[in-house]
Parts: structure tokens; sequence; C-alpha cells
DNA sequence: TTGTATCGGGTACATTTGTACCAAATGCGT
DNA sequence: ACGCATTTGGTACAAATGTACCCGATACAA
């Protein structure tokens, strides 16, 4: 048997039921009892995989990351092979919305990782708190291949900005995802006409 | 002796405590025991005063939101008595922007108390986390008055979004305040030329 | 078969946290 | 001066949490 697979199965198993717990309950729940439990394994188990409870919070927040990662590959191979860059900052965009369950959950535990890491050292310098500067030069690249007449990195930042400031008022409540999605595309009917 | 205003003074300082910690060990870290220790005050003291955890955490809200309102009250006052609403508007996103030491503490602590209302029915029933819609409301007015002719409901959204996140990114150590600041500049050029 | 390393489970322990209880001190009216 | 209510302080306690330790079971190598 393979066992190098096997524990990276089970290490992923575990990390998603961390996700599963901070998602539900909020990261400051995701004890490693709790997520012993919601893996549905022994306490020691997770001792096992994770010799620490920091190394468990940063492979689950490099899961995180690698899942956010696959569902914008998934988008983006449902798109035809050269797609107008219009459909492709819609696409992304709209996967920064917490529309379902899933997403929301997403945005819930990204945002807790982002507000710890303001305090713990060992989380900020984590390479996937660095995933808006990567898709901040994306959508400039894309704005500057429709638009090439304006400052693309200003409206790229622009645009990711109130991404993600329209998802932290669908998660809050304030709005729908469907009235923040209607702000978004507004904006991008002004770059992109 | 005014035992009132006394007993309202030890609260607020107690509550000040409280967000002192917050900003700079993490809401978590903003324990009982930490709390008084920062006020100098003994714990007996604190759990005098507020007679649970939540209720000092629902009146640390609070006081975080009177402050807010304070200081959005100095500048107007700052401003002429028939201020151009470009003026006003740039005067209102500037406060949400992180760019001193108190501002970047009130970002951390009033982000680490929406995240927690995600999961905590008591806080997110809370008015003080409601405190953007009002001020989506003024937004609109401010931006209705300035140019009559487009959506000042969609367009405040739009603005208040990107000052969301704009701010999100400042303290997330992507961008300087004055590079966040020229982004939303350039927004409100557009609006209010 | 025997030894050994990995996997799995249970228990124990020191620390921290919220809360409760008991004692001293201080201010005020009588 | 005395009694009483309020304020302040110290200690105690049950629950939770991260970590460490000890004991089987299982699969592979010699």
């Amino acid at each position: 048997m393979a066992r190098g697979e096997n524990r990276d199965q089970r290490r992923r198993d575990i990390a998603e039921a961390l996700l599963r717990v901070a998602a539900e309950r909020g990261l400051h729940a995701a004890t490693m009892r709790a997520v012993a439990a919601e893996a549905g394994v022994s306490l020691h188990l997770v001792q096992h995989y994770f010799d620490t409870k920091e190394q468990l919070m940063l492979y689950a927040l490099e899961h995180l990351a690698r899942q956010m990662a696959e569902r914008l590959r998934q988008r983006f191979a449902a798109m035809g092979s050269e797609p107008r860059p219009r459909e492709v900052l819609e696409a992304v965009l709209a996967e920064a919305m917490p529309t379902d369950a899933r997403s929301r959950a997403f945005h819930h535990v990204y945002t807790s990782y982002v507000v710890l890491a303001v305090t713990e050292p060992a989380l900020a310098v984590h390479p996937a708190l660095a995933a808006p500067n990567a898709m901040r030069d994306f959508v400039a690249g894309q704005l500057s291949k429709a638009r090439p007449d304006l400052d693309a990195a200003l409206e790229a930042s622009a645009l990711l900005a109130m991404s993600a400031g329209l998802g932290a008022s669908v998660m809050g409540g304030q709005q729908s995802p469907e009235q923040a999605m209607t702000v978004l595309r507004h904006q991008l009917d002004r770059l992109c006409p």
C-alpha cells in the first residue's frame, strides 16, 4: 500500500474537517478535539498527522487556497478557448462572491485567517494570504487587454477592492448576492463596454 | 460624589482597555484578566462592572461605534457650514481608511467583531454592525445632491464597498494608505467631477 | 518467525478561562 | 463614633485546551 498517499489524504481529510468547523462555529471553535470529532477520528490521530496546532492551521489555510484555485480553474475550463476579458472578469469576481453555502464558508474562514494574521506573524507571511496580489495582476492583465487606454493596475485594485467589500457586505447580510453582483456588473460595464 | 458618573466612566475605561488589547493582540486575547491588567484594575472589578463577558464585549462594541461617530462628527465640524458633497465624501471615506495606528486599531477590532458576528447571534443583531447601512444612505444622499442623474444608491454601495475593500487590503499590507486613497479618489473623480 | 517502524486509541497533566465566593477598606448618613 | 452600603481585592473552582505519554495492532523486512 502506498502509505505516503494515504497519509496525504488523511491530512487533507483533517484539514477539511477544520475548515468545516471553522465555517460553522468560527475559527476559534476549531480546537484539536472539535476537529478530531468532526473528522471522525481520535484526538491522538490529529496530533499524529500534525505535530502542533499551528501546523494544522497552516496546512488548512493552504488547503483552502488549493480549493479556491481549483474552483477558479473549473470556471476557466468551462469557458471557451479564447474568452472575452469581460467574461473572464465577471467569472472571477462572481467566484469571489459568497452566493451559496460553500462560498459563504470560504469567505468566513478566509476572513478569519486574515484577521488572525494581523496579530500572528506566522500566518502573516503565509503565501496564501498574498493571493489578492496575484489576482490583482491577473485582473489588470485582462483589463489592459480589453481597454489599453486606462490605468489597468489602478482599475484592477478598485475592482478587486469593490468585490471584496461587496462580499463582506453580503456576508454581513446588508445586501443580497444579486444586489452585490448588480453593483459589480455596473462597475464592469463602465470598464468593459 | 456623583457615583453614577463615576460608574459610567469606569465602564468606559474598561471597555477602552478591551479595545486596546483586542487591537494589539487580537479579540481572542481580550480575556477578562487581560482586560483587567490593561485597565490597571483587578479581575473582580471587571466582573463587578460587567456581570458577564458577553456584556463587556457588547458594551465595548458600542463604545467603538461611539468613538467612530465622534471622529466623524469632528471631521464634519472641521468643514465649512455648506461643504461640497465631494468634500464630504472624501472626508467620510478617508476616515474609513486605516492610515494611522488609531484607525488601524479600529479596523482590526471592528473586523474582528464582524467575523465573530457570523457565528454569534447575540452580536449579529447589534445595531453597531448596521452602521454601514446608515453610511450608505448618507453617501447616497450626498451623491444625489452632486449628481442627480445617476443611481445614487447603487453608486453609494459601490463606493462604500470599494472603501471597505481598500481598507482591508491596507490592513493586509498589500498596498499603502496613499495608494488606496489614490484609487478611491479616482473613483470619486468619476462620480463628482 | 521475529523484529521494527508506522498507524491507531486512550489517558494524564499543566495552563488558561469564565465565574463565584469571601474578606478588607472606604465613603456616607446618623 | 457607629453602622451600612458600595467598592476593591484575593482566592477558589469547574470546564476546556494543547501537548505528552503509554499501550495495542498491523504490515513489511530479515
